[in-house]
DNA sequence: AGCGATCTACTACAGTCGTAGTACGACAGC
DNA sequence: GCTGTCGTACTACGACTGTAGTAGATCGCT
């Protein structure tokens, strides 16, 4: 399966990323616009990070015109898979339950908070995909 | 309060770090002979990683005879504190429940095992160390 | 047809990271 | 005392990041 084993991306990466996320295909004065407002980069910036994705593979490019549209080639699932995994590989020793135990000793979660989850899910549960 | 807002390595630093941690002050030539050992570095390569942390101020550089000692100046709990923080942040919407929701949907954690860390939190609380 | 607005492509530049070589001082053994 | 060894300091260098300017193509409007 995959082909995509280690999609680490930047914070700034991962906010060019929430764009395309959210709307989809999206041209580049559109997510530009959207940093602007968001965080006063300028056009040019935007582009030129929308490029390296590209060439990274992790954005497809698409011409329309004199536009390019720019669409994720990776979900934010699998940026998440990556990027979690690769935090729990190098602080927690690969032991993901020390992750959540850290979480609850730093009060960043309530304990009650991983019983609700757990029924959450339980429920919606099912694995379909 | 605090000095150290946002802390955040690199794995191999993390790897430096962990040995700091573990063994208290150390000296260059005993990080390198682990590293090199773990990893193959130089022995060179990681004088130059040491001597970039002191820079950063993330450890302390005590000279003994001509050689260089090392000590961690921030924990292992603030960085993960820092990075589990910034890693919530920039890709879950700063939900920590969202990530244990995560961890648990990608099968890294048994829904059982939050019930377990629940327990395990609970009994021994108290955070000693 | 000309002009301004757009948009992309290319170039730039400082900072960090991973990696390590070279230079030089000091110490230990012969 | 000379020589190799060890250890640090400095330099290097390519990749990646954040940030953006400039040049050049093009489109639409007057």
């Amino acid at each position: 399966m995959g082909e995509s084993p280690n999609i680490s991306l930047s914070e700034l990466q991962i906010a060019l990323m929430r764009v395309l996320w959210a709307r989809g295909e999206t041209s580049t004065a559109e997510v530009a616009s959207i940093m602007a407002q968001d965080r006063g980069l300028a056009h040019t910036t935007v582009a030129t990070l929308l490029t390296r994705l590209e060439k990274r593979g992790v954005v497809a490019q698409r011409r329309d015109g004199r536009q390019l549209l720019y669409r994720a080639l990776v979900d934010e699932s699998a940026v998440r898979r990556s990027m979690v995994a690769d935090l729990i590989g190098s602080l927690f020793s690969g032991d993901a339950n020390a992750l959540v135990a850290h979480l609850v000793e730093e009060s960043e979660i309530a304990p009650d908070d991983l019983a609700r989850i757990r029924h959450r899910l339980a429920q919606g549960d099912g694995d379909e995909r």
